[in-house]
DNA sequence: TTGTTATATTGCAATATTACGATTAAAGAA
DNA sequence: TTCTTTAATCGTAATATTGCAATATAACAA
């Protein structure tokens, strides 16, 4: 198939999911610690940053501002990106909880 | 494509990705949420407990299983998994970097 | 042995992702 | 206006992912 089966799961679930496939690519992982990293904004110097052509990064950029964790501002011809901070701690929060799941650690077989 | 250009990033870049993309399903999240969940590992009623067909139960849990994320123990003609911890914490410390990341909050354009 | 049960593997169809060349669009400079 | 720069979009090729039916395998029971 290649199309996930959205609706057997939870929304939780899917927006884990969701917000994971965003980290599932390390260009959109170098993207991101850039953008942490250069805190005021940045503009398409990524693509010269990360060795991809301007097209692929626009695409990634693209995915990562629909799911709301980076903002886009035009400046003239170039365009600043930034993180988003109140998705990303929005976000940071949904994934924590799902990492920080314990084993209640009653004997097992493994 | 269709293929990461993985040589151009760095290791740590790439294993985020890897364990990222590992959560980029809800079928995987629902896994290892329901191992956390029944902790005294389980067997194939996760067949029954998520709604998908029984060769794609097993080829997700092969996936998490090559991550190192969860361990497979054969009892008899069922096979118990049960979350990995050492790789799971391992994992987790990884994530959470990722995640702690600051903005220095110096002004910014966006 | 034969049957049964549980899981893995194979093969394949449908769809998604990654990457980039070519092109377009929009802003500013000359 | 025309030229330049920057970034988005289009189109497309290569590859990956998801899902399942069919089949294989392995352990046990009868």
């Amino acid at each position: 198939m290649g199309i996930a089966k959205t609706e057997i799961f939870t929304e939780a679930q899917n927006e884990i999911a969701l917000f994971a496939k965003a980290f599932g690519h390390p260009a959109r992982v170098a993207i991101l610690q850039h953008l942490f990293k250069i805190n005021t904004c940045v503009c398409g110097d990524l693509v010269s940053e990360i060795g991809l052509a301007q097209p692929t990064i626009s695409q990634h950029l693209k995915e990562l501002k629909q799911l709301g964790l980076i903002k886009g501002n035009v400046e003239g011809t170039s365009v600043c990106y930034c993180i988003n901070p109140d998705v990303w701690s929005k976000m940071k929060q949904i994934m924590t909880e799902f990492l920080d799941q314990d084993l209640c650690d009653n004997g097992s077989c493994c």
